[in-house]
DNA sequence: AATACGTGGGG
DNA sequence: TCCCCAAGTAT
């Protein structure tokens, strides 16, 4: 019974590593250049919990944005908040420019697993992978794609998260000295495109032969998991309002909480049954249609409000944009959907 | 320890 | 249609 060897997989993703912007080409590396930390950690921070394909266009915007971190320590927040509008869990936007502050205060990225995960918005997962991937610390790295591949090599039948320290275990055991970032990065590979969450292409596998769960044929019921809770639908009311000079009403959203920091339309608050919040005293027409959306935790159906006042008096907390510097680019898409149902009304 | 926190794509 | 899930972190 052969015992899995991480020699064998750096073998497959030396010939099969995917290209992505952040990664240094292979002709590169073999030249001997090292990976720019700033954009390791910029790009471990946009994945966290979001897919290759949809962090690529936002890494590159972010990038060519702003190329060093002291560009990004620089930045306005409502800038980077606007960037970051669509990607989603806003809470890493905010700790990004909190980080980005840290490091060029710092003179520099910390290089080691025990300092990086002090900084605002990395946990386990990003400091061990900036460390490795960056820094060639044989930090262990585990994140979904790294479990399941542990749950089924070793057939462990725990349900996730109880598993978590048994699966860390067998992680660390396998985590090579040698090209440690280089290894963290296959099993990801190798997870996100052999080893999937369904149908899993056992037959293509570099560790086709020291699989227990595929020698038991449970890969595909691996890894076993806890129920989760239903989610509740919750009801709001949103309010979309004109100027007859051309500017809309918006409001930077408060900085803890669900779309922390973001811009958005006045709303009621979300519950079971919304009460009447409008922001300005005016004539408010219901638009016949309405606003769903998925949250992690609850659905949401919003009802959308218009209406349209003269000249832009002050209210508070809300501030107006003019249409000219109106992006819908800007807002979260939820309430980029406000908006799309509010202008065709 | 358990919950809050987004979004889009795939089966 | 709906459910699952994706390179997690903060509290």
């Amino acid at each position: 019974m052969t015992h899995p060897n991480s020699d064998d997989l750096l073998q497959w993703y030396d010939i099969n590593a995917r290209e992505m912007p952040w990664r240094t080409p292979p002709a590169e590396k073999q030249a001997g250049v090292k990976p720019d930390p700033y954009r390791v950690w910029m790009s471990e921070i946009m994945l966290q919990q979001t897919t290759v394909a949809t962090v690529r266009d936002y890494f590159i915007k972010f990038t060519k944005r702003w190329p060093t971190v002291d560009d990004l320590a620089a930045a306005e927040d409502a800038d980077v908040m606007a960037y970051w509008a669509g990607l989603g869990y806003y809470a890493r936007a905010r700790n990004l420019l909190k980080c980005a502050r840290a490091v060029s205060q710092l003179g520099a990225f910390p290089q080691t697993y025990d300092e990086l995960i002090k900084l605002p918005g990395i946990g386990p997962y990003t400091a061990a992978a900036v460390s490795s991937i960056a820094f060639d610390e044989p930090s262990p790295v585990m994140d979904g794609n790294v479990e399941r591949v542990m749950a089924r090599l070793f057939d462990i039948h725990t349900p996730l998260p109880a598993a978590k320290p048994e699966l860390y275990a067998k992680t660390a055991e396998l985590t090579p000295r040698a090209r440690a970032g280089d290894y963290a990065q296959a099993v990801m590979d190798l997870g996100a495109t052999i080893c999937t969450p369904k149908n899993p292409a056992c037959g293509i596998c570099p560790w086709w032969t020291p699989c227990l769960a595929r020698q038991n044929g449970t890969a595909a019921e691996l890894p076993k998991k806890t129920p989760k809770k239903p989610k509740p639908t919750r009801h709001g009311i949103a309010y979309v309002v004109h100027s007859d000079t051309g500017a809309l009403l918006l409001e930077t959203r408060p900085e803890k909480g669900l779309l922390g920091g973001m811009l958005g339309w006045p709303t009621s608050d979300w519950c079971d049954e919304p009460s009447a919040a409008p922001p300005l005293d005016v004539k408010w027409t219901k638009v016949n249609a309405q606003t769903l959306h998925t949250f992690t935790h609850f659905n949401l159906r919003l009802d959308v409000m218009v209406a349209t006042v003269e000249g832009v008096p002050m209210v508070s907390g809300r501030h107006w944009v003019e249409k000219h510097a109106f992006q819908p680019s800007a807002l979260p898409t939820v309430m980029r959907k406000v908006w799309d149902i509010a202008r065709k009304a």
